[in-house]
DNA sequence: AAACAGGCCTAAA
DNA sequence: TTTAGGCCTGTT
């Protein structure tokens, strides 16, 4: 299910980039702000063009956008590609799977759905990452749990701007005095590591964390003794067997595990129902939607059942 | 001010 | 096996 992708070295004003085109409806906002990652940050809104901060794969990755179809992603090469491809799936040949997908049921409230969030591309994170975000995300909103993840951030991690010799912070929050550089907003730090955690977890309770607390270093604990191997877990052949591992996990139910699992181990079967699916399911699915109608595809449906549920009227 | 936010745990039927 | 209440904190 792949579809050809193109990318070049070009020069964007007086930035080297690579831009990529032939993504067919991507679209960088709905995919960094849809709820599944926490670690974005908008750094320029123009006519025709938005530029957005990421950290992921333990970078810091600025990604442009002029129009569809395209992605500027500055600093970046060649051979940056099959990394780039493999976290935002940019050859996943997602109008295929739109039509799957749409023809799976005779809802028209499915057909908008899906073309309401055409431009989104579900994200290939790092599986400890979203395991320790989502447990975050429990009885909480979403500028809530970016704000605790990049304080963790910079409790724990490390200042990836000054590793890559930035010198200025992206966002122009702060001075970026000496080597000091960063006054400590986080955007620029390194995801929290297990055993940072582990070594000292009541820096957690900086973060504001709450009731999360004694979850997230259960988590942290077990993934830092071996006791959960996520890599091993995440190639597992059987879907079941990887939600029944992560749910050992204390504070991780259903829905944080199938969160887990589509967002920080690709697999794209897995289906969450959290409070706003609910409300989709009951109001435009007559109370039931077997999501096994979408086959491997499930969790696209739902990113796109869920996005429209919380952005109808919008558009 | 009271309820709610993209859940889960525990205790009690 | 199902259900109610509680939980940190911030926002409306």
């Amino acid at each position: 299910m792949k579809r050809k992708i193109e990318a070049k070295k070009e020069l964007i004003g007086t930035r080297e980039a690579l831009v990529v085109s032939g993504l067919s409806d991507m679209d960088i906002t709905d995919t960094l702000e849809c709820g599944q990652a926490f670690r974005y940050e908008e750094l320029c809104r123009e006519d025709g063009y938005v530029e957005y901060l990421t950290v992921a794969m333990g970078r810091l990755i600025f990604i442009g956008q002029r129009k569809q179809g395209e992605l500027i992603f500055y600093g970046m090469d060649e051979e940056d590609l099959p990394m780039l491809d493999g976290y935002f799936c940019l050859s996943l040949d997602y109008p295929k799977i739109r039509e799957i997908i749409a023809s799976a049921t005779d809802s028209d409230w499915l057909m908008r759905a899906t073309e309401s969030g055409k431009g989104i591309h579900i994200l290939k994170q790092d599986s400890w990452e979203a395991l320790f975000s989502f447990i975050i995300s429990q009885n909480n909103n979403i500028p809530r749990i970016r704000k605790i993840i990049r304080k963790l951030a910079v409790e724990y991690g490390e200042n990836l701007a000054v590793a890559e010799g930035i010198s200025e912070c992206p966002k122009k929050l702060c001075d970026g005095i000496d080597s000091e550089v960063c006054r400590g907003c986080g955007i620029c730090y390194s995801f929290p590591t297990p055993e940072a955690v582990v070594s000292a977890p009541e820096k957690m309770l900086e973060a504001k964390v709450g009731f999360r607390y004694k979850y997230l270093l259960d988590a942290a604990r077990r993934v830092n003794e071996g006791e959960t191997d996520l890599k091993k877990i995440e190639n597992a052949e059987s879907f079941e067997v990887i939600m029944e591992e992560l749910k050992l996990i204390l504070g991780v139910g259903d829905k944080v595990a199938s969160c887990v699992a589509l967002f920080g181990m690709g697999r794209l079967e897995a289906f969450p129902i959290d409070v706003w699916m609910k409300r989709a399911i009951d109001e435009y699915f007559d109370g039931k939607l077997d999501h096994k109608k979408f086959g491997k595809w499930a969790g696209i449906a739902q990113q796109y059942i869920f996005h429209y549920i919380r952005n109808i009227g919008e558009n």
